[in-house]
DNA sequence: TGTAAATAGTGAAACGTTTTATCAAAGTGG
DNA sequence: CCACTTTGATAAAACGTTTCACTATTTACA
């Protein structure tokens, strides 16, 4: 079952190879006559034209890589879809990966990144391999990174201003009266888990909340570790009247462990999370957040991509930081009465 | 900045490009000096293979494509990221790319899959398309059809039980009394969405429930036809006491045409539907559910793939039909006393 | 009518690999 | 010491395209 090859195709059509090619690619002139022959014969044979051979030569692969840290996840893969999209309107297409946050994984991504010889990289780092992001830098290829920075590394930038969701989100909560705030925050190897916590412990301490220790518990970004941690919290001698939680899949841990509690939001204990997602609209009560404009950094990241498949010259990185926006619903009241 | 070719690394070594290859590939006999000649110049000179060139001429191309019906829906970014690692395990990577339940599109994707020499394709098809999809399974490329079928293909397949799923939700929806149950379905054009409305149909027939035709409403798997549906059923003079959804997305719509007629849930309705999502636990009452097993979809749609891989002799298609699960949780009641 | 430009088509080189046939040296066993 | 086999390395062919240099015909227009 071999495959079929412009070879066959000219053979079919009675002319030579270089003009299937010029027939394929529009280019050149062919004559009326000859052109459709070979189309027919094209149909007939029901030929295809291999990609690998033809990126080989041409020096254009129309591949763009995306390597993100979960494929799962609802704000990335928004983005990429927004990317994707503008990506086939351009001809393109778009090589997904996921590296789960494994630093050896992302390595071997980039590696394989590097072999495809993609026009440009989306990424969203883990933070590592620094070396290999700068080398794919070097070989030409535009890089675009997304929601996290690479220390050390200079190019294009999308990410969300963490440090002013997190300092924001604590105000709103201390403008309604909480002056003892949890707060649960992600992992703090990645960019993203530092700078929520520190927009939220900078806030804390400048707008005179308590700043009890006890207060800041780790959930590492997972359910599990934000359920207990949330439950440690709410078992304090002197629990917090609010809780600030650093992401999505940390609130859903945090809000089973208000639950499992007998308690109730906003009554007995606010809540403000960092990202959104359309089910919270319908929790009760639907929970206010900081929302990450998705359609935003995917549309910027789209047009970036864009600018910079197209442009020739050297150019200088953009760096666009993203504010997130206060979504106000019902999960934060002011604080009840406490005889402490 | 030309790329650094295999010749390159040659000249370096004092080789020949022959013997590059063989160190590359870990082929044939290269002697131990040579071998560490080799491999520091690649080294130094930062060389890459070109996985063009070398898809052209080895058969193998190393690549899977994944056409999915939308790249940010969860459902299927479940079941992709668990055969990514199942690829990447086997050195291969994934191509993904989405249709969005547009015919047209997935005709173009469908093209591209053929010009890319893929080795195999999962596709979760629109359904239309059968010619073309039929010319990828003539080229050889095992396919694999996920979710839906294409109807007149016939190739490996894992599906969910859709008809099981709605019959049962609607018969445990009348084991606690209900008769009047009102069903929001999808777009029938497509194979799942007609297999929920006919299992909802057939149950609410067998089971001896009220066939009012007006209860039955289109929701097209989106959440503003939903909601809009959902609220003419609420405000039907004789409403039902329960409603089945068809999917997540149109729940979203339903829940939020249930609030805004300021109804209770299951007090006023109990509600019921088709599909899972980390957040229905977290509504107020925790949704009741037909769970699709992801993980096992993915996991069985993995080790499908990979055997069509590793297998050269022909093999006769398999057809996976996986039931879902009731999920019982607070969002199904018996129906109140109603003086119609 | 003559000449330049436009049109139509061809053959061969080039792209960066892998593979195959070939050669040469070095071990091996009788 | 001879006839193998094993080991090490090479040069050239092949993979399926695109592109470039060329030839040949037709068209245009001054």
């Amino acid at each position: 079952m071999k495959n079929i090859t412009i070879k066959d195709v000219a053979k079919h059509a009675g002319v030579s190879i270089g003009t299937v090619s010029k027939v394929l690619n529009e280019k050149g002139y062919v004559g009326k006559e000859t052109r459709k022959r070979v189309s027919e014969a094209i149909k007939t044979l029901n030929y295809q034209v291999n990609a690998n051979a033809r990126s080989l030569k041409a020096i254009r692969t129309k591949k763009v890589g995306m390597i993100v840290s979960y494929i799962s996840n609802y704000y990335l893969m928004s983005i990429a879809k927004t990317i994707e999209d503008t990506l086939r309107s351009m001809g393109c297409h778009m090589l997904v990966m996921s590296h789960n946050e494994n630093e050896q994984t992302e390595r071997e991504l980039l590696q394989l990144i590097l072999e495809q010889r993609v026009e440009a990289l989306v990424l969203i780092p883990t933070g590592a391999n620094k070396d290999l992001v700068q080398l794919v830098i070097d070989q030409n290829i535009p890089v675009i990174l997304v929601d996290k920075k690479v220390e050390g590394i200079t190019t294009d930038l999308i990410v969300d201003d963490n440090y002013y969701g997190s300092y924001e989100s604590i105000s709103y909560l201390q403008s309604l009266g909480h002056n003892r705030i949890g707060v649960i925050y992600g992992l703090l190897k990645n960019s993203v888990g530092k700078e929520r916590l520190e927009g939220a412990l900078d806030a804390i301490e400048k707008l005179n909340c308590s700043s009890d220790k006890n207060l800041i518990m780790p959930g590492d970004f997972n359910e599990i570790k934000a359920y207990e941690s949330a439950t440690e919290l709410l078992l304090l001698p002197n629990p917090p009247t609010a809780i600030y939680c650093c992401n999505n899949t940390m609130t859903v841990g945090l809000l089973k462990a208000i639950n499992d509690r007998g308690l109730s939001i906003p009554d007995d204990i606010s809540v403000i999370t960092f990202g959104d997602v359309a089910q919270w609209e319908l929790v009760k009560p639907p929970l206010t957040l900081m929302t990450q404009p998705l359609k935003r950094i995917g549309v910027e990241a789209a047009i970036l991509l864009k600018n910079r498949l197209t442009m020739e010259e050297d150019y200088s990185p953009i760096q666009l930081v993203i504010k997130p926006e206060l979504q106000i619903r019902s999960s934060c009241a002011k604080p009840a009465f406490k005889h402490s």
